[in-house]
DNA sequence: ACGTTATAGCCAAACGTTTGCACACTGTCG
DNA sequence: CGACAGTGTGCAAACGTTTGGCTATAACGT
């Protein structure tokens, strides 16, 4: 016994619990059986399209004495030893964000079915924290990358492809990789039709972060269809997606003259921020401001004052992600996938421009 | 060369870009300094405490080298090695909740604080699908589990044990087991008596999974403290956490008998749900039916009603169940914690209960 | 009876680490 | 000059898989 078992450190009351009980493995089976790990291995890993392995009665046997023992199968020894480890990365800004929450469901989904698992971390949309979680990811050994958290100037991602890992971006583009993201110039456009057939003529945008191209691209959608109507362009202010940027950019788009009578948020949460602020003004969101959203999250239909919103299928956007990173698996460079948005009409943006036309 | 190499697959355009390139390793550094990979190894693992390893000009030479070549150790081999993988596994109900991610925020920030890694996964609170994400995290030799979808029951948790892996809960307990929760219980209370002392006589409850810990317990705080104050049991609905389902329960508890002049709902989401179907009924939340929510997410103080809720320190159940599975793993039998709850007084309950005393 | 072929299973190497041990060398002290 | 400690490395085994190649036995056609 030349070193000390893993489990000898000074263990208190609860040792006789966590029974250091090593976990069984294809020796614990073989030798239950009184086989050869080998066969063991072929028998369990059901290479039953090559049926020349074992037959049909120890393969039962083997079978029986695996589920005794409750062999699971190590799979970073398995990754070892086959170069894969089937798993992929996956790079968030921030999962507890509702949206990119929703993605990542559709990324787990889409794998699970191509016999995929994922690791998942926050980037915070930081350098520092991306590196970290890039490299851990990489220490895995994941067999490839998913990033949700593109810049626009693709800086980190050029970085990134020099690796060789294979990758996709999602929720956010950056020019010359594949990327599934919703079509947010057009969606940015859907807001503004809207709110001109209303008559809006001044609008304001709460317009997300100026590195991520979904708020870019909503607010350059949004402010080219208004001056396409020889409507003078709204104004832009940067915000996060969250409800308290949302309302602090409210709060700057209310001073500014003349009062826009119509707000696009790229997000629904900054919206919802927005329309708290409105109230604080007194006044009534969807009466005397239009507001709209983006991403269309469950609660946007359930609010007091229901928002309408730009919908955006951001379980597919995850999934089809994956799809995509199967084909760049593949050796295929497939191209970049947009997926159209629809505009969900609420309260919120119900009454004609003219409930209170803002004088200033 | 004994076997295909792994990337012979028939690669289409792309070839070019991925290189194969296989991951540089030891080996690699090895011989680019000269030196054995054992001597490699222990230099990068900054074993620094026995400085009997390599002379300061040796090892500045493989650091060097290994940048050069952009060395990232593989995890799966070490942890094949050393018997523990730095991994603990983390099973959710359902990410896309923001209290869950936010407890996963919590989770991940302080496990990167102790040096290990999380892979989480959604349960979806379905047997079937818990049942594959712990096999697979199994499969990955995760050192430990923190469940946050624990049943009152405690089932699966006691089959779980059995596997001898070190876990604690969040979130939601179950008898027996070590938990870091929310006090839901006083949570309860202290919606309770704030509704009380606003004059509420007749109260509703949206209650949540009636397997959820956390729902059950702020309910029979709720309860508990109406009886104790010789006022009439409100009535309760079984819901679900998120908007739809609150807004169904707060449909069934209008049609009661007599109408309630306050609700209380176990989740923030489930309460925005609620306020906008109070609307629907002309009723306003805060003037003709107080509103009561759970947790107090980011938005409730952002809606244009702004919501009252007990504000629970989500971030902090996660950090302090990595904490104590670190005592877990150290052999102990740490004690299960409930941290304490806060009220957030704001207009959805802030008029007194006569607003417009619901007359059935 | 004998060569051929199929079947059932064992052997051993490899994947990338970590680590106890052994070895060679350099001083230092007795 | 010999014993001895310390220092910088190399060696090799082990962790749990997978898999090409091999062997031994059985089945079968001639």
């Amino acid at each position: 016994m030349h070193e000390a078992r893993a489990d000898d450190r000074p263990t208190g009351a609860g040792a006789a619990r966590r029974r250091p009980m090593r976990r069984a493995t294809l020796k614990t089976v073989a030798e239950l059986t009184g086989l050869h790990v080998s066969t063991v291995s072929r028998v369990l890993n059901g290479t039953s399209t090559n049926a020349r392995s074992a037959s049909a009665a120890t393969a039962e046997r083997i079978r029986q004495a695996a589920c005794e023992v409750g062999y699971v199968p190590d799979a970073s020894a398995a990754g070892l030893r086959m170069q894969r480890s089937q798993l992929v990365g996956v790079v968030m800004a921030r999962l507890a964000d509702q949206v990119l929450a929703t993605i990542y469901e559709g990324i787990e989904h889409a794998a699970l079915r191509h016999g995929l698992q994922t690791m998942v971390t926050n980037s915070w949309d930081d350098a520092d924290a991306r590196k970290a979680s890039v490299d851990m990811l990489l220490a895995r050994r994941v067999d490839a990358v998913i990033f949700g958290d593109a810049h626009v100037d693709g800086a980190f991602v050029a970085e990134f492809a020099t690796r060789g890992v294979p990758f996709v971006l999602v929720n956010r583009y950056a020019e010359g990789y594949p990327s599934v993201t919703c079509d947010d110039y057009a969606g940015g456009r859907l807001a503004a039709e809207h709110l001109i057939s209303l008559g809006h003529v001044h609008a304001g945008v709460l317009a997300g972060l100026p590195y991520a191209s979904n708020g870019v691209d909503r607010t350059r959608g949004f402010r080219d269809t208004f001056t396409e109507h020889g409507l003078p362009e709204p104004e832009a202010v940067a915000t996060g997606f969250d409800a308290a940027s949302g309302a602090l950019g409210a709060e700057r788009l209310l001073q500014s003259t003349p009062r826009p009578t119509a707000m696009f948020a790229v997000s629904d949460f900054a919206a919802i921020g927005a329309m708290g602020v409105l109230r604080q003004h007194s006044l009534v969101p969807g009466h005397h401001v239009a507001v709209v959203g983006f991403n269309d999250v469950p609660i946007a239909a359930q609010l007091t004052i229901p928002l309408t919103s730009v919908h955006s299928p951001m379980h597919e956007v995850g999934s089809r992600g994956v799809d995509m990173l199967m084909e760049v698996l593949d050796g295929h460079r497939p191209d970049s996938i947009r997926l159209q948005p629809e505009l969900r009409v609420r309260e919120s943006s119900s009454g004609p421009a003219g409930g209170v036309t803002g004088t200033g």
